[in-house]
DNA sequence: CGGAATGTTGATATGCCTCAACTAAAGTGG
DNA sequence: CCACTTTAGTTGAGGCATATCAACATTCCG
């Protein structure tokens, strides 16, 4: 019988060992549901939550506000993640959470995971590694906003989000949902709109992905991994399953 | 009388409450020094470490290397840091560390630290909270190197290496030793180093902030934080030392 | 003192941004 | 169901910030 628990125990089973009692007192956690509308908040920048998110369906986005209006968008969280495990023991919220498109999430209060914690480390620890893992993809975020051209940028993106996806299990080989606007793309990628538009026709020409209609149309993996310079390392998942092989 | 360990617990202690059992806990792990000269390594990306580094001295980095050779610095650390307790939970590195300059580290290996934590979960979740201060300051760093201008990146940049390094007690008010070289900066914010370079020129010249000899010299505070849109709630300090009552 | 590393400065090129107009698609209400 | 409105995507012109290339000055260090 699946529960809904059973997401975030398969997504922390890809990179951690559990054992029955782990898994037992994860699947005992008191959740419940709570759906979002697109561009509704889960948290915002300088809240103190008490709750943390498991994201059920959809897509979520952690964002900085700038002075000026603008958003910077930091990542993206597909089903299983757990984008703020990273408050889980800050005060305050250094950003804001929010959903791309209509979501739905598990809410567990950081008081039921810390005492699961204390009773049973290794469920720490595998949470713990979950925030490591987020960390390094924010690491390859400063690189691939830094270090590349816009074209790269958006074709290394491109490769994480149909990687991550693919590992939910949830999208099929070849596509996977992306639902976000070309501004909003710019303001994860740090690049204007026209540049996007612009570098993702010249992408959709090379034959490598096509993106359009919020979906990601993989046309020659390979092709766009080199491209993007893409090297899924520091992704850290550690059993790759059956149903994603084609992601080697 | 003070161990070196203290280093680490006064760090943690900026932001979480150790109780006594825990502190004795961190004082009695086994930690041996090593001493760095500049640019050398204590892990490269690819390797599968076992033990964890304390800066005690100096300045240590983060960086990814990329295919055509260059260098993306990722963040800096200073006394107090534990700049691999990223790697605590994870196989393989993502990213290389080495020092900016002779430094000096403490190293602890991952199996005392996670028994520790079995045994006293406070003290694990106060290192939790140290990576978790980590992710966020990457997550700055996305925005800093996506959304602002070079000028600002610097400014911002400065703002936060001159308020952690008071935070250590080791900088005197008004500057911080800094020991990168244009270029560095250059690979760390995203930028050439002639870019750099003139941007430098023009904060010298606004009288906000002088970065020479690898010091930064802090001309006027308040101005640099405004150039800098620098907001310090990232960096997640609770309490502020006497000390470094300047920083407010 | 000489060589290497670092910093400074200018000329030129270019990727990307801004502004702007226009098209296409997707909702909305009569 | 269609006109209307809004939102998203496309495309071009012009300009600016930043990169690249290059020469030279300065500092550091053996």
């Amino acid at each position: 019988m699946s529960r809904p628990q059973d997401v975030l125990i398969r997504k922390l089973q890809e990179h951690s060992n559990l054992s029955g009692g782990d898994v037992d007192g994860l699947r005992a956690l008191p959740m419940r549901e709570r759906l979002l509308a697109n561009e509704e908040d889960v948290v915002r920048q300088g809240d103190a939550p008490k709750l943390s998110a498991v994201v059920l369906d959809g897509t979520l986005a952690r964002y900085h506000t700038l002075p000026s209006g603008r958003r910077q968008y930091l990542s993206l969280h597909v089903r299983g993640d757990m984008p703020d495990a990273q408050a889980l023991f800050l005060d305050r919220m250094d950003h804001g959470l929010c959903a791309m498109g209509d979501a739905a999430v598990l809410l567990v209060t950081h008081e039921a995971l810390v005492s699961l914690f204390k009773k049973r480390p290794a469920a720490g620890f595998a949470v713990w590694r979950e925030t490591l893992i987020d960390a390094a993809i924010f690491r390859e975020s400063i690189t691939n906003n830094s270090a590349r051209s816009v074209e790269t940028r958006l074709a290394h993106f491109f490769c994480e989000q149909y990687y991550r996806s693919r590992l939910t299990g949830y999208a099929v080989p070849g596509s996977a949902k992306l639902p976000l606007t070309q501004t909003q793309l710019g303001e994860l990628l740090g690049a204007s709109l026209p540049s996007i538009n612009r570098a993702l026709r010249k992408l959709r020409k090379s034959g490598c992905v096509d993106f359009r209609a919020s979906q990601i149309q993989i046309r020659n993996w390979h092709r766009l991994v080199k491209l993007g310079d893409f090297d899924p390392t520091y992704l850290h998942v550690r059993r790759l399953p059956r149903s994603a092989a084609d992601l080697r």
